[in-house]
DNA sequence: TGTTAGCACTCTAACGAGTCGAGTGCTAAC
DNA sequence: GTTAGCACTCGACTCGTTAGAGTGCTAACA
């Protein structure tokens, strides 16, 4: 059996229909409401094909039909080569968007906590957003500055002007020349080097060339691999996770709580993240209907992602959670106009 | 009337019967259970009289009895008062506490995530955890480093050692020695200042010292009073907040959705923290029931909070948020118990 | 005078029967 | 290939019944 055009047509008609609703469609709305002039018998049938065919479901024998994941899946790919094609039309949603992200905000924290809230707020859905990653951390600027007799203050700066700091205790008060000499040393050595390329044999030398200062240069190291590792696990801000009460589907307490506990510990969002990045090449946005989802406990959403750029290789994602009955068509196009966004901001930065 | 001796026993009994099972409790069960040997029909007397002094409620005319608020208090401020005496008492559980904190960890952020997440698992409720907050903000050292050519990095380090950095790009250059001058005009002049006290005269007169490079110190500045003000809105980590989902009484959507929110967005949670540092000196532990609860939407909790503190003025909140039927005994020993653990690992640093 | 047994009464939760209506599948006619 | 028509299905809703837990009150008892 062949999706022909009338299938497919009645089959959006669903869908649509369903979206909005929420509840079971009958053959008789269809009939109604499309423009395609068929009696419900007709609709009937083809319902009938479009349930074996595996787009459609049927929650059991006289209720009405809903999508299946197939069927969400088929209208998302659908509606993502339409929007390939009217790329500017939407020009108006567009400034309307600009105006919630407000000036370029001057904390990249208070950006991000933004942009999720304004993504949970315009769509009415959960709305997350990591922090950039810097995929290659090379080391920029290693600064090592006394603030007391023996308490030392390690600035560490990599690309992407992150930084990092760290205070060491040191035995034995240390003097001007000596901190200028170490800072001279940490620099020639380490700047530009990525983090994984610090091997023993460099420290040691740098051990040796320090003398009597090999103490500080283990505690400098240890701190610059504390400074990296703990970017490891990667910041993700999450706004609007009440939202999911607003779709019954979702709002029972035993997925309700999954769902909240995902948002609360962010680990599972973290593996979305991974997930996103790993295909960001592909595609600009991607969606996760039901089964799809990189996670196991939102098997009953659908994920909407998309990847920003902040600079050579330097990549975050934002996502947004909801019920597979989502309005993907807003949804979709919220996203790519607030990962453009995005983009731009940073690209003036 | 008044509250005799006989009276509370029965009231004492309700309570933790409730406590227990979350049903309204009847006279039978109370006459069953208790070594106070009184008839069901006695204790329905009593009950009655109960009602009328507003202890307990009834939910409707032929079911048992559930505490009030009144109640709640009543029981809670007796526990608080056997606490202060049998303060030794559970020093095995204490034990129990010091293994899941594990070691001091390295980073603040890192414990703060520990302690919310241990309080949360161990109680069963939501918990939070406020940093610790600098009441008093003095400087304690300010360092200028030159990071590119015309990009220079200010390390700003507050009293508690708490750092802040700020990227400052200049237009021109700047050469060494005036780099020094500048870290010596600014450690000199603004160090062990509060941040109020930097007014306009000490600016300009700064400005003046500096000569040319007077533009930086502006730039400096700002970046001080910026990263003061980042500090204002306290930070704040949650664990456990799907933990109510256990709870029938809070899991209905409405009232779920709500904690939900509080505990997304924080900011109702500030305002327990602030409430709670406003009235630390009186007690360690504080008990909100329902309608005292600090903010509208815990009514229906109840909100057990506690002060722990870092240093001179340096204080900050845990708090756990349950049903009003919560395991009081419990939370309140496992508060006590946490915040001096907090108080020791930090006198400790 | 305080306590208790006993009993009628109240109210909810649970169950089942009956009804309604939306929607289906199938057949036969167009 | 399309459609009208009809019998059938099944969940949602209503309503009356029942069971049981618990009360309040009264009268008897110590």
């Amino acid at each position: 059996m062949t999706l022909d055009d009338r299938k497919k047509k009645i089959l959006l008609a669903i869908i649509k229909t369903y979206l909005d609703t929420g509840e079971p469609v009958g053959s008789r709305t269809i009939s109604k409401i499309e423009g395609l002039d068929l009696s419900s018998a007709t609709i009937r049938n083809e319902m009938a094909d479009l349930v074996e065919m595996g787009y459609i479901l049927q929650p059991h024998t006289s209720a009405g039909r809903i999508p299946s994941d197939k069927g969400y899946r088929f209208y998302v790919d659908q509606l993502m080569s339409e929007k390939e094609q009217q790329l500017e039309e939407r020009e108006r949603e567009t400034d309307e968007m600009k105006d919630m992200l407000v000036e370029k905000a001057d904390k990249m924290e208070r950006l991000l906590k933004q942009v999720a809230r304004s993504l949970s707020v315009n769509t009415n859905y959960a709305a997350m957003i990591s922090a950039p990653r810097y995929n290659i951390n090379r080391l920029k600027f290693i600064q090592l500055s006394r603030m007391e007799a023996n308490r030392i203050v390690a600035v560490i700066v990599v690309e992407g002007n992150m930084i990092k700091n760290q205070i060491i205790d040191i035995e034995e008060p240390i003097d001007d020349e000596t901190l200028l000499k170490l800072n001279m040393l940490l620099n020639t050595t380490l700047n530009g080097m990525a983090i994984e390329d610090i091997n023993l044999s460099i420290i040691s030398k740098m051990k040796q060339q320090a003398g009597e200062q090999a103490g500080i240069i283990s505690e400098v190291i240890d701190a610059v691999a504390e400074s990296i590792k703990a970017d490891e696990d990667l910041e993700i801000y999450t706004s609007g996770a009440n939202n999911i009460f607003k779709y019954p589907e979702l709002a029972d307490n035993e997925r309700a709580s999954e769902i909240i506990t995902a948002f609360e510990e962010k680990k599972q969002l973290t593996d979305i993240v991974y997930e996103t990045l790993s295909h960001s090449d592909e595609k600009g946005i991607q969606v996760y209907i039901g089964e799809e989802s990189p996670v196991e406990n939102m098997k009953d959403c659908s994920v909407v992602t998309a990847t920003y750029e902040l600079g050579e290789g330097i990549h975050g994602t934002i996502g947004i959670i909801g019920p597979k009955r989502m309005d993907y068509d807003k949804v979709l196009s919220t996203m790519k106009k607030l990962s453009n966004e995005l983009d731009s901001i940073f690209k003036k930065t």
